[in-house]
DNA sequence: CTGAAAGCGCTTACAG
DNA sequence: CTGAAAGCGCTTACAG
């Protein structure tokens, strides 16, 4: 019998099982090298015992963690939150535990850092979100220390098991023909901040949808805003004020979409009879702003999932899928232009 | 020579430094026993060698692990996400790392869940966020099992060791009183959730200082919500529909109050001319609508990185603190009333 | 297909 | 104040 009071370990299940430690630990592991009698004995063992290997033992013995990191710049709190939900729906039941990371992008030893905290943590495998997932750099330290990475992007930046995308450029220049079809022509773009890859691919849409439909961007419809609310107000306010005042807006997220009802509010302006807006992200401001904003969202829980089987399960049907469509959801920001 | 291409181990110290393992032991665990001397000699071999204790070596001989858990029930992204850069702000240079479990709440089998993560995660201690923070029986688990806990919460739940509280209660007093100095006299109350301890909180702070100035809170006055924004709309409507319309609105937290400001604007009600709202949290989305909330807001970020303090350095100054005030922020939304 | 021995890098009584 | 031995609960070559 093993000792009653204690959680019972490898040594109790390989003398009841009568095997060694080492074959206990070869089901663990799956081994394929088990006949398939052993494997049941050991197996129906486990479970009367309900015996769960200890993690810290592994994670000594195989010099590896069994925790997936999550790395990230604050992009935008619902983003972060999301994802956790998708990781944690991905290790529900498993023996994984999902460790939180925020770095700062701008720090000079982000890279010195994260490289220390692999090397003192050794992680299973890190998820990465932008805008930190577009650093190449960080990408090659991952693989460097043996650690799984995968990234989360607007964009295919990386292999398909390296990476799980949205389609920001496609969507937003159907975002942007959608406000073509209900009449719009002057249409303004708030950018999002330089060297973000989102930024990028949402100004390309933007320009590809505009270009596809004849019509001119001169350099007054266009503002370059940080993400930030107040870059939006800011950036809606110099649109605004242009001579020839657009009718529709679209910023590359749903916080300067905010900053830019400000702006409108400011200048007596009704969304949508004098103005229409779009947003990107569908966060929840989208939805408590009024009116509530037509935006694109993009499916981060579901990402977040695919991102951790990636890493856990590499082999299952779920862990291939590295394309995730984004949908507009549309609300009331958005109508016809007027006369 | 230590091995020159593998990170270094307690052993090379030991070997360098001329001492057993069991004396560098002692110098990594500050143990007290030990001449000044040895110290002196072992901790500059540590230092030469750049060495750190391996923590899953630690885990397992401990059989505690250095991971310091976030338990919550997502009352709010924002706050779940303060919370974690509190901790951060704790741990970091540090061996510990941050682990977050979101759980339902709703869940029958909550508190069997949690107990097989701390017993297999073998956590050094956890840090529970409201809701769930309210839950005893949780704490009891903690303690059963022994893992440190820190409850964060809106009001003394537990001993000064496991808790970090806001003063919800006082607050919410005064913003009231700053609503009647300002000339209100029909204020109404949008209620958070039963069960929640910081609804009540709010509520007893609301009802104390309309009775401090003698001023009635009618039945008609009163509306309880879920701390979601839709429930703050169909709350406010109902208030504003009433035959006496309140001049002015508390709501028990931000998005609620976002959802009175679109059942104003559906009344055509001008905030602040013809209704003041106050919120509570102060929340992104208070200075996202329009006009910008004001809001009680608490140091969500300081009262996570105490939390993390308690349960790492218990005898730091800084892990003493257990009280939290909040303050009020004045933005738009509160003017004297009309007429 | 299975096992005995050694090892992962620490800490814990127990001596002295 | 310091050390030798055993142990935490697993896995890894190496045999057979």
């Amino acid at each position: 019998m093993p000792k009653s009071n204690k959680t019972p370990t490898i040594n109790d299940v390989a003398r009841l099982a009568g095997v060694s430690k080492k074959t206990v630990s070869r089901v663990i592991n799956r081994s394929a090298l088990l006949s398939e009698d052993t494997r049941t004995k050991v197996e129906e063992v486990i479970a009367k015992l309900g015996y769960v290997p200890n993690p810290q033992a592994r994670a000594l013995a195989l010099r590896r963690n069994f925790l997936l990191g999550l790395l990230h710049d604050n992009p935008n709190a619902q983003t972060v939150l999301k994802v956790q939900e998708g990781v944690l729906d991905a290790i529900r039941d498993t023996e994984f535990a999902l460790v939180v990371r925020p770095v700062d992008r701008h720090s000079p030893t982000l890279l010195e850092d994260i490289r220390r905290f692999l090397e003192l943590q050794r992680l299973y495998g890190v998820l990465i979100l932008p805008p930190i997932s577009e650093n190449d750099a960080l990408a090659e330290l991952c693989l460097e220390m043996g650690c799984g990475y995968v990234r989360l992007g607007s964009a295919m930046l990386d292999d398909e098991e390296h990476i799980v995308a949205s389609n920001d450029r496609e969507m937003v220049q159907e975002a942007v023909k959608y406000l073509i079809d209900l009449g719009h022509r002057r249409i303004a773009l708030i950018e999002g901040p330089e060297g973000f890859r989102s930024a990028l691919e949402r100004r390309e849409g933007f320009l590809a949808a505009m270009e596809a439909h004849g019509l001119p961007v001169p350099p007054e419809a266009r503002a370059q805003g940080t993400y930030r609310f107040e870059s939006g107000l800011e950036a809606a306010s110099r649109l605004l004020d242009a001579p020839e005042r657009p009718t529709a807006i679209f910023a590359s997220n749903d916080e300067m979409a905010a900053g830019a009802f400000h702006a409108a509010r400011q200048r007596d302006l009704k969304i949508p009879e004098d103005l229409s807006i779009i947003g990107f992200d569908d966060s929840p401001v989208a939805a408590h702003i009024w009116p509530p904003l037509t935006t694109v969202g993009w499916p981060v829980r579901e990402m977040g999932r695919a991102a951790a089987l990636k890493l856990i399960a590499p082999g299952e049907e779920a862990a291939q899928a590295f394309r995730f469509p984004a949908r507009l959801v549309q609300r009331q920001s958005v109508g016809p232009p007027k006369g």
